[in-house]
RNA sequence: GGGCGGUUAGCUCAGCUGGUCAGAGCGCGCGCCUUACAAGCGCGAGGUCCCCGGUUCGAGCCCGGGACCGCCCACCA
């Protein structure tokens, strides 16, 4: 209340921590564990990596969420926000590498259980950043009951669905063809590849008199195993059967015919190597044709590549294959193409085959496509349901083991050559050796809705909070995770994980390109908090948000702040020179018009919640609070809180307490702050209700009113700017307009209601203003003023009446739509006479 | 090679199922320290709504074609 005397401005920065220390004691981010998760509401945070930074994705996607969360705990509902971190195999690990490679150290050095412990280290001197981070940004995350995806129970729950779904045969262990990372020395899963253009060139190598291939990778040739050609390719149709000399190597390769070879690509033949190319592979199944792996897992040549190259990187025996072939090498060219590589070191994959673990996905993914098709589960925008549909529908089998330390271990072991063990337990007995791989991350994350409460334990949290409400991320991981998430719940739940998937934008750079820290386009959200608080930062990202990407710019997030320093201001207004009311007293228009459009605004928030239209929300909020509550309804009112009208306060005070209500789910702090300064004893705005709808506020006939009333002030106003009146000058009138309220327009259009000689006319809705002599007013101007006005309404007539006197548009145009046209002529008609 | 989305004021973006839909914020210009707020208030200037056809009484809004931009998926060596 101090700062409202004193300061003009809200200030975030002593706010804030004051305000967050509130929440955090109140507990009212814990809901018990208890009632239905219908009528409960939760959301399960993506998981931050556990080791991460607080970045925009998370902000934005933070403030979503917790506006969501905000808004149904408002409506009385238990709100669990579910909260925790991600183990995140490949990048924490990556982290520790590089940190002990500083001090000269490898993992290997260590030994994996040292290098665990390490990584564990690591992660208690680094995790729980993100969680200070998110407690600034007023997230109301349930920070009472963390979750990791490496904690006891959580590690339980991944071992059990692993051994479920290997006794349900759907997780098998299988040589197959796999993304190699090289830079990582690890199995990656198709969706962590990412195609780039790049330059190579394309060799054409002679293998025979008749055959000549082209590859960009001649040191696989010493893996091919066949040559192909398309079987309706005329060229070669005689070749089919026969074998060709393969270079070098000097093995006989058969030429065989197969759909794949495109007959207008290079010369027709194709090189077949089954142990690197994924396309070979298939080829090579089809044909039962051998496989020899040349390149191995450490990305150099092997054995099987021939002493002169064993050992050598594939680049360099790229060269020295070049080299040996000589002239068999007819043609070189520059030749641009896509070329995997991997999502997380940057690597240029390596397509080879591995022993491996796979999860086969058509049986799970059967149903999750059905409960999307069903309206079970629901995405929004729409337009996403199809990439996922499709996705699943061309589902392949996913690459779940990773040669990693850090992560879950298989739970598998090995005896022998054949004596397999998959279990919870190790077996008994001697001997037993454990698979040395994890899963991959993505794994963990798939059971995050159910194993975060608690699965597979019948847990209270699981009863009251699963199903979940909403999942809220960015397109990225629909797949990745989304996708995933569906198919583990309903396999292991017997129900969908959440019901609804909001799919938000992605918030680019101001200039259009990616924000990333590489590329130095990065902008760091608690930057911005610290710059302009944490409201202005959610309102700005939420503002800036939709389902389409969008650049960021940061005038919304000052719009935010803005928004912030008006309601502390109404506030300041209202809050000096409002008591409470118990006398009814009677409303004035502009009391009934201001309820009525809060009604308006209230009704158009939970519409917008409900349909996650999280950008419209943020800036119909703004345009309620700035338009319609400060520059008129307090313009308005002023003069009678001044005076002590009891309607007045009365309204004034409601309208300010509803709004801050409204407005807490966006701007949580400031109307906290706020709120602690309204009359009387209450709790947290937090905790409280949310306004419900009075359908008996909404006044059609007071807003028509001062829709009309608001005209004419803008009418006034324009018309004093063209006479060059004084801004303090009251100009003496006649009001000849009915059913406007001539005290209002003259206290915001400074005009004084008097009798005299009219000097000039202004035409206003439904009327006009007879303005009498006033010294200051420049009437010459005025009259060519009023002279572009007439021009301007007969322009306007023209067209109305060109439109009424078409008969196409009355016999077929809508009567409405008709009616509207003749009324607006008419009066336009009325304002033209008046001048 | 498929699929999706975009192209509206100098900038970032709204414009629902075709009929005041040509808008907002920022920026810009002019004027105001009017006792809530000068990071404010008032007023204003700025747009062949990418292009070409078409449907319609009427089209940023629907249809066809084209141009550019972005994203996703994809096994042409």
């Amino acid at each position: 209340m101090k700062e409202l005397q004193t300061s003009t401005r809200y200030d975030p920065a002593d706010a804030e921590p004051r305000i967050s220390r509130r929440w955090l004691d109140s507990g009212i981010n814990h809901p018990d564990p208890e009632g239905s998760p219908a009528e409960n509401f939760s959301i399960a945070v993506p998981p931050p990596n556990v080791t991460g930074a607080l970045h925009m994705g998370h902000a934005l996607n933070g403030s979503i969420q917790d506006a969501l969360i905000r808004w149904h705990r408002m409506q009385g509902r238990r709100a669990k926000w579910v909260f925790g971190t991600d183990h995140a195999g490949i990048a924490t690990q990556k982290q520790v590498e590089n940190k002990l490679a500083r001090d000269g150290v490898r993992k290997e050095d260590l030994g994996r259980e040292r290098f665990v412990d390490e990584v564990w280290e690591w992660t208690r001197e680094h995790g729980g950043i993100i969680q200070e981070q998110f407690k600034r940004l007023g997230a109301s995350l349930d920070y009472e009951q963390e979750r990791f995806t490496l904690d006891d129970g959580y590690a339980h729950a991944v071992l059990q669905v692993f051994v479920d779904l290997y006794e349900q045969g759907l997780i098998y262990r299988d040589h197959y063809m796999v993304n190699w990372d090289p830079g990582l020395g690890t199995a990656v899963s198709d969706l962590e590849v990412e195609e780039r253009e790049v330059q190579d060139t394309l060799y054409s190598i002679r293998y025979s008199d008749d055959v000549v291939i082209a590859t960009v990778r001649p040191e696989t040739m010493l893996g091919d195993t066949a040559v192909a050609v398309h079987p309706d390719d005329d060229r070669y149709r005689h070749l089919i059967g026969t074998t060709v000399t393969l270079p070098i190597v000097g093995r006989e390769l058969p030429v065989i015919a197969d759909d794949y070879v495109k007959m207008d690509f290079g010369t027709g033949n194709l090189k077949i190597t089954p142990g690197h190319d994924p396309n070979d592979f298939e080829i090579g199944r089809r044909h039962g044709l051998e496989t020899v792996s040349v390149i191995g897992e450490d990305g150099r040549m092997t054995a099987e590549a021939g002493e002169a190259f064993a050992g050598m990187t594939a680049l360099e025996a790229r060269e020295a294959v070049v080299q040996a072939l000589g002239d068999a090498v007819v043609a070189t060219e520059p030749y641009t193409h896509n070329v995997p590589y991997s999502h997380r070191s940057g690597e240029r994959i390596e397509p080879l085959i591995s022993l491996q673990w796979f999860m086969a996905m058509d049986e799970l993914a059967r149903p999750a496509i059905d409960v999307v098709r069903r309206g079970e589960v629901k995405i929004h925008p729409p337009s996403q349901e199809r990439r996922y549909v499709e996705w699943l529908e061309n589902i392949r089998p996913w690459c779940i083991s990773r040669q990693l330390w850090w992560g879950h271990q298989i739970p598998v072991w090995y005896r022998g050559e054949d004596e397999v063990h998959c279990g919870l337990e190790p077996p008994s007995g001697d001997g037993w050796e454990r698979d040395p791989d994890v899963l991959d991350t993505w794994f963990s994350s798939a059971l995050w809705p159910f194993a975060t409460l608690g699965w597979p334990e019948d847990t209270p949290e699981l009863r009251a909070f699963y199903p979940t409400d909403v999942l809220s991320t960015a397109r990225d991981i629909l797949f990745l995770w989304v996708a995933r998430m569906v198919m583990m719940g309903l396999r292991f739940c017997d129900a969908v994980p959440f019901e609804h998937v909001n799919v938000h934008s992605v918030i680019q750079a101001p200039d259009g390109r990616r924000m990333s820290k590489s590329l130095g386009t990065g902008i760091d959200p608690l930057d911005l908090i610290d710059r302009y608080g944490a409201d202005a930062t959610r309102f700005g990202l939420l503002a800036m948000s939709s389902s389409q990407d969008v650049r960021f710019s940061e005038e919304k997030i000052q719009q935010g702040a803005q928004l912030a320093n008006k309601l502390f201001n109404a506030s300041r207004l209202i809050l000096t020179h409002a008591a409470p009311q118990d006398s009814a007293a009677e409303l004035a228009i502009e009391d009934r018009w201001i309820l009525s459009r809060l009604e308006r605004a209230k009704a158009d928030a939970a519409e917008r919640i409900a349909t996650f239209d999280f950008s419209k929300l943020a800036l119909g909020l703004y345009d309620f609070v700035f338009s319609e509550l400060c520059d008129w309804y307090l313009e308005m009112v002023k003069p009678r809180l001044y005076d002590g009208d009891a309607a007045a306060q009365d309204t004034a005070l409601r309208v300010l307490e509803e709004t801050l209500a409204l407005a807490h789910p966006v701007i949580p702090f400031v109307t906290e702050e706020l709120w602690s300064m309204l009359p009387g004893e209450r709790g947290l705005l937090a905790a409280s209700r949310m306004p419900p709808g009075d359908p008996s506020r909404l006044d059609a006939q007071a807003e028509e009113i001062l829709d009309r009333t608001i005209a004419t002030i803008r009418a006034l106003r324009n018309w004093r700017e063209s006479v060059d009146a004084k801004p303090g000058l009251f100009v003496n009138a006649r009001l000849d307009a009915d059913g406007v309220p001539a005290a209002l327009v003259g206290q915001l259009a400074r005009f004084e209601w008097a009798d005299g000689e009219p000097a000039a006319t202004v035409p206003v809705p439904g009327g006009a203003v007879a303005v009498f002599a006033t010294e200051g007013l420049d009437l010459g101007a005025a009259a060519r003023k009023l002279a572009a006005e007439r021009e301007r309404l007969e322009k306007e007539i023209a067209r109305a009446e060109g439109k009424l006197s078409n008969p196409g548009f009355v016999e077929k145009a809508p009567e409405p739509v008709v009616a509207a046209e003749r009324a607006k002529l008419e009066r336009l008609r009325a304002e033209l006479e008046a001048l």
